[in-house]
DNA sequence: ACCTGAACACCGTTCAAGT
DNA sequence: ACCTGAACACCGTTCAAGT
């Protein structure tokens, strides 16, 4: 029944919201924010700009789902054995790298209006529940919950946009030496603390730092 | 001596980067981001475009001043006498309380390639001197104060952006209960989490949870 | 030195016309 | 139902020309 003829005159699959997407993330990862054109879209589809509208209601929708489909991923992981504690940090680590791995997830996850439960809520959701396993009380609940998602949302947001900044040269270790550097020829009086711990930015590891304040976050929960 | 002539044909204080970066302060805190534009600001300045770029280098370097000028006012104020603890909380509540004023400023604080120390590395000194002060040891000043400062941001930055969605239409009471009224009816098997704290939302002040996050950072640092 | 404003290249979005 | 691509309104930025 297979004898259709399929002459290999590379004709596209359909266009679909999916594959819209799809595309769209990869071009936000190779071409950083405002690369994302509906005309470089469209030339990567090999159709027009029109075509994708009726697919996807404008640039702000776009952008949305291409959000949302990182978060799910980034997300999507669940280890039941874990304790809450090696959950959350499991969780914080996802959430962490995918933001590193799309620099343009972090910027963009505040002004979702998305359908569904917005990507922020999915993640709250996560947390609040080896929250819960924790045995934190009932009152406190929320409070933990949403401080950890601030301080996870702050950091990958923040490290995202570093990353973004420094990546076309030199890797890491040179940029926070370079930092440092720079840290320490502030003006005393005015940096006096920044001055003081330029030198910790030296054998500073992204990933270490930021379990250390979902550590310090943890022990402020357990502790009240 | 005051004798020159003052014909009183509203001519225009010359042109300069500080009243252009008030403009788009003011455009931005009121047509809210996008609607900042070379021609509304020139408009409102009443001159061409092309003027504005003699005092500027681009769009990129004036929403970095616009960022600068409101975190610097932001963070001028400096109780000497205040326990770092309460220091610490009257920073933050600054900072809390000028991005919800100009909600664009979350989004920039991160791009920006400003002169001088950047606008975070000014918050993360002012916090850091103040944790300083806590006694907290050497090798985790650095770890506390950037915890503290990431939690700040990214409350601040997600409070922001709520704050840019809602605004328009009912109050904030109104908009937090409609938000308990959705999650009280997501799905029980996913959401288990967030339908129990939904209730949690009609008591919520923003001011206060974001203390409270503070408060339970700072217990977490002093505890260890 | 500083301002003017037309012009350029480019963008998101629309829409009549096609299949 | 879905795609095409020209057209529209608008944007950041440049630059020759003015004062």
């Amino acid at each position: 029944m297979a004898t259709r003829t399929r002459r290999s005159e590379r004709r596209q699959e359909p266009l679909s919201r999916e594959r819209i997407v799809a595309a769209a993330v990869e071009i936000l990862d190779t071409v950083d924010e405002g690369g994302l054109t509906f005309r470089a879209l469209a030339e990567r589809l090999s159709t027009g700009p029109g075509a994708i509208y009726w697919h996807v209601t404008g640039k702000a929708e776009l952008l949305a789902a291409a959000t949302d489909a990182v978060v799910t991923t980034a997300i999507s992981a669940d280890d039941a054995d874990a304790t809450p504690q090696d959950a959350i940090r499991a969780l914080a680590l996802g959430v962490f790298d995918a933001f590193d791995a799309h620099p343009w997830v972090g910027a963009n996850l505040a002004r979702t209006p998305s359908p569904s439960p917005s990507p922020k809520l999915r993640i709250f959701e996560r947390i609040g529940r080896q929250v819960q396993a924790l045995g934190v009380p009932e009152a406190t609940l929320f409070t933990a919950a949403s401080t950890l998602l601030n301080y996870i949302l702050g950091v990958a947001g923040q490290n995202a946009a570093n990353t973004r900044k420094a990546r076309p040269g030199a890797n890491r270790t040179e940029f926070l030496d370079a930092t440092a550097a720079a840290w320490e020829e502030l003006d005393p009086g005015r940096y006096a603390f920044t001055r003081d711990v330029a030198g910790q930015l030296r054998e500073h590891d992204d990933r270490e730092e930021f379990l250390a304040g979902i550590d310090l976050i943890l022990g402020g929960i357990t502790a009240g």
